[in-house]
RNA sequence: GCGAUAUUGGUGAAGUGGUUAACACGCUGGUUUGUGGCACCAGUACGCAAGGGUUCGAUUCCCUUAUAUCGCCCCA
């Protein structure tokens, strides 16, 4: 047997109705707030990930799909949204259009070479947005705001919004300067992981998950007091329009973000989704106002998010969040006789071409057994063909819940459906605005 | 890259160094010759991840590999 790779999914059933679900919920929010979908390809030139994310991870080196193509040029499959995004933005030289900010979003496959765990597979899809061009911290709001609403929509509840400033590139070295000032006469202190991240990346140290709650590390240096004039007004920009939009976060000052790129807003989404009562982060993301430069564009800033699928779906799982997904029929078609066959399956697909979800027998089963299959393929009516109905031109359609049986006209069958199937398909508790069922 | 645990039919699983591998669900058929969902009866793993080893004998012990789950590193 050939199985999947490690840490690939196959998605169907019932849970893909839950993903095509998010889906339509995640586009219809994007469109609101006047996102333009864009999809870029899925492996770029390897230079393009590696630029940019910067020397200090792990990332480079070993958790990326990298692979020479025919032609001996090296590729990457992306590893996330925002690089490819940027690099269309500077290739179709996107900064000179008349419509600024360029504002797009994007959702599909990326791909990362690490060992699978909780919420953590080779291949995930995320979905997530980019606002390239401009430096107003609305736009930090809006992006936050967006996610929030996707989140909301789908009805998850408990998830925290952590929001912090790196401030501008000053600060950064300033906040990162003094770090290393105060952990450099207790390094023998620190986790051997910690030690290696004072030498590679220190802001990192802040989420050590060893000794993060230590004496020592609630006395560290905060970031807020390392912000410059100008940063600290940027930040209390953000807050306060998220204040506007009525919008809960908390500021932590243990978010820093793994990469160098980003300056001044930074946020994270976390939601309760492990028994343990641990957090885990279902998106995030934050301001880059050198990425666009680094990738060989102009100095622009860019502001944007990305969120986990896979964690999104565990998270709503976890909280038992109702999505509406129909799983029911509305008519099975059964039959015994060769006859009434072929009259299955013309009527199968006269009502399937109006409208109505159809299934008939296909498995050569007895009556007793097409009964049971209409059972649990949730048929809202069931209609036995039947030879002696048929030269009369009706059949009997059977409600399967009231389990009454009508005689009906064949013609006037569409009719008859349309009457009897009544639109409860579902309950959704997003209140009186919800406008994204029943289309 | 490192570590822990696991891998038994269509599914959930129990179990043991030794004749026929529990139990449940499901599925198929029958009781009921074209109207099910209930009930009862019957059937349903030539095999316990793969390969190698120890042994008179292994699904059970050992090794290797693969896969899965969880964690570390990293986190875009």
């Amino acid at each position: 047997m050939i199985s999947k790779p490690k840490g690939t999914k196959d998605i169907y059933g019932t849970v893909a109705k839950r993903w095509k679900y998010v889906e339509k919920v995640i586009d219809e929010v994007m469109e609101k707030y006047h996102y333009g979908y864009i999809r870029t390809p899925l492996f770029e030139s390897t230079e393009l990930f590696h630029r940019g994310v910067g020397e200090t991870s792990d990332i480079v080196t070993k958790e990326t799909y990298d692979f020479l193509d025919r032609g001996e040029r090296s590729m990457t499959l992306r590893p996330e949204g925002t690089a490819g995004v940027v690099r269309s933005y500077i290739e179709d030289k996107m900064y000179g259009d008349a419509i600024q900010p360029v504002k797009f979003y994007y959702n599909g496959t990326m791909y990362r070479y690490e060992r699978p765990q909780a919420g953590r597979e080779r291949e995930l899809t995320q979905f997530g947005c980019e606002v390239l061009g401009s430096d107003d911290p609305a736009v930090d709001a809006e992006v936050i705001s967006l996610a929030a609403q996707i989140y909301r929509i789908l009805g998850l509840k408990n998830v925290t919004i952590h929001i912090n400033s790196l401030g501008d590139a000053d600060s950064r070295n300033n906040y990162r300067q003094a770090l290393v000032k105060y952990f450099e006469p207790h390094l023998d202190l620190l986790c051997d992981d910690c030690k290696s991240r004072f030498a590679k990346n220190p802001l990192r140290i802040l989420d050590c998950k060893v000794d993060g709650e230590s004496e020592l590390f609630e006395n560290a240096p905060k970031m807020v007091d390392y912000l410059n004039e100008e940063s600290k007004k940027r930040f209390e920009k953000v807050l306060e329009y998220l204040d506007i939009l009525e919008i809960p976060y908390v500021v932590d000052s243990k978010i820093v973000r793994g990469l160098d790129y980003y300056n001044h807003t930074v946020f994270e989404f976390e939601s309760d989704i492990n028994e343990t009562g641990s957090t885990m982060a279902i998106g995030g993301g934050g301001c880059y106002n050198q990425l666009v430069s680094e990738l060989g564009g102009p100095e622009v800033c860019g502001v944007g998010f990305g969120s986990g699928m896979d964690r999104l779906l565990l998270a709503l799982e976890h909280e038992g969040a109702q999505l509406p997904v129909k799983e029911d029929i509305d008519l099975y078609l059964l039959y015994v006789n060769d006859e009434e066959k072929k009259y299955a399956i013309y009527l199968a697909q006269e009502l399937r071409m109006n409208g109505f979800i159809v299934e008939m027998e296909n498995m050569k089963r007895s009556l007793k057994a097409q009964f049971k299959q209409a059972d649990r393929l949730k048929a809202k009516f069931t209609i036995v063909l039947n030879s002696a109905e048929l030269d009369e031109d009706e059949v009997t359609i059977k409600n399967t819940r009231t389990k009454e049986e009508e005689k009906v006209q064949i013609d006037a069958l569409i009719y008859y459906l349309d009457e009897n199937l009544e639109d409860d398909d579902f309950m959704c508790d997003c209140g009186d605005e919800c406008h994204h069922h029943g289309e």
